[in-house]
RNA sequence: GCGGUCAUAGCUCAGUUGGUUAGAGCACAAGAUUGUGAAUCUUGGGGUCGCGGGUUCGAGUCCCGUUGGCCGCCCCA
């Protein structure tokens, strides 16, 4: 028994796992680059002080966060959006407007694993920095969702719930909330879906019991599910703020709908998300069963990259984590069985066989063609056994027959077909063996 | 941070009311088989039974602690 372990919370990917999640970054990888959006990268160690300034300092208890020997407060990522605000922000004056970039990066957090969520996991962050129109979340929306369709799921499988904190808050002042009243409400509103009506308990002990006509029209408000339906909840008020944010949820979701994507998305203004700092739409994904944690989550977030020091900057970003799109890619059967093939196995008679095999191993390798061949001297019948087993297309015959008449054999492993191709023409031939099947 | 539950070979698991040297299948390796393939047979390697303590003549089995996995709560950027 193993006396070192992974940390708790933390993965091995032994190969058969490695295939797995490197199938899940190249989609989202090929997806990205389809909709136009450029790869980053950034330090996984950041200071202390990036994540405290944007989520307060509590998050430190869920950070892993020490003091490097310089004296340094330091912290593994938890997320990417305050590094990707900070590069953005520091060079935002030279980039060719829409930033559109994206990243896929593994991310630390101390805090108790569960299904679906671990202490290092890996995200796709897309992020569109410089529009502050709702095309930005059109296109975003449209990335998120064909980063999960780019597997084989479909809208039978998820679908993404799209909110508004600013409707919200222009919806809560126009029934008379203040801005302290409407945030606590809106935590509210963020867990009435799991604590029913026990969720309003802290706003009645911080501002008194909630008036009961206008507890109604707040739940009333959250259960909206159609655009028609919230045009009708809106249409007592005259304001022009509201109006405004009517204007830009028709323009997301006829958009959406453009696209071919409306069955992948729905109203939900139950989802408001606990971040502080999101501005305008939010939308996370779910699993249409509902038995898994979110796969996606994002929003636009305008003030932030100014908060860190930036430039005042619009930004929308949205990030999908690898757990749980693995486990729904799994429980959908949608997760490849990943088989790993050389091009080539090299049958090698003996030991003065080899060194002619070598020259022509090395060659076909350096040429981009997979080779193997076997560590020590196997009986023939041994290595087509390996062969086979290894699924390599071809065998190339090193033996002492061979060699005597300056050829190699070359054996198709699939309909048991050989030939006998002059040494020198190995390279051509197996070219040419290749390119036809 | 809190609660529940589990832990025997790389994997899936068996192991009787506590009883001698802890087993099977799969996987891996070798041989039967030194010039041609997924079969079969034989054999082998691999375990301080998660770790530590206790009870007992004797613990994989019972008790306590601890670590880790899984599930849930809090949280969820």
């Amino acid at each position: 028994m193993a006396t070192f372990q992974p940390l708790p919370g933390f993965r091995d990917f032994y190969p058969e796992d490695f295939t797995r999640r490197r199938h899940i970054f190249r989609v989202w990888r090929q997806t990205a680059n389809a909709f136009g959006f450029q790869e980053y990268d950034a330090p996984v160690l950041e200071q202390l002080e990036l994540y405290t300034t944007k989520s307060g300092e509590e998050i430190e208890g869920q950070l892993f966060s020490f003091t490097d020997k310089g004296g340094r407060e330091v912290a593994l990522r938890p997320e990417m959006t305050p590094t990707v605000c900070r590069m953005v922000g520091a060079r935002a004056g030279a980039l060719k407007r829409p930033i559109k970039w994206f990243s896929v990066a593994e991310f630390y957090r101390y805090e108790r694993a569960q299904k679906g969520r671990l202490r290092a996991f890996s995200q796709f962050n897309g992020d569109i920095f410089g529009e502050a129109g709702p095309e930005a979340e059109i296109e975003l929306i449209a990335l998120l969702i064909q980063c999960l369709a780019g597997f084989g799921l479909t809208k039978d499988d998820f679908y993404v719930r799209l909110s508004d904190r600013d409707l919200w808050f222009f919806y809560l002042e126009a029934l008379g909330f203040n801005d302290e009243q409407s945030r606590t409400i809106l935590s509210a509103v963020d867990r009435y879906e799991k604590m029913g009506d026990e969720a309003f308990k802290s706003y009645a002990e911080v501002h008194g019991a909630i008036d009961a006509a206008l507890k109604e029209r707040v739940l009333g408000f959250l259960k909206i599910k159609s655009l028609a339906e919230l045009e009708a909840a809106l249409a007592p008020f005259n304001s022009g703020k509201l109006t405004a944010r009517l204007a830009d949820w028709r323009k997301v979701l006829s958009g959406v709908a453009a696209m071919g994507l409306a069955d992948f998305i729905t109203v939900d203004l139950g989802v408001v998300r606990g971040l502080a700092y999101y501005t305008g739409f939010v939308f996370e994904a779910f699993d249409r069963k509902g038995d898994l944690r979110a796969l996606a989550g994002g929003g636009r977030y305008n003030n932030l990259v100014k908060k860190l020091g930036g430039p005042d900057l619009p930004a929308v970003g949205f990030a999908i984590g690898d757990v749980t799109t693995g486990l729904l890619l799994e429980q959908r059967g949608l997760m490849p069985t990943f088989v790993s093939a050389p091009d080539l196995y090299a049958v090698i008679g003996g030991e003065s066989e080899r060194k002619a095999a070598f020259a022509d191993i090395q060659a076909l390798r350096a040429a981009g063609y997979r080779v193997e061949y076997p560590f020590k001297e196997l009986a023939f019948g041994k290595q087509f056994k390996a062969a086979a087993e290894s699924g390599a297309k071809l065998a190339l015959i090193y033996g002492s027959e061979e060699l005597a008449k300056s050829i190699v054999k070359i054996r198709d492993m699939s309909d048991r077909t050989e030939r006998e191709v002059p040494r020198d023409q190995v390279l051509a031939a197996v070219r040419d063996a290749l390119a036809g099947g």
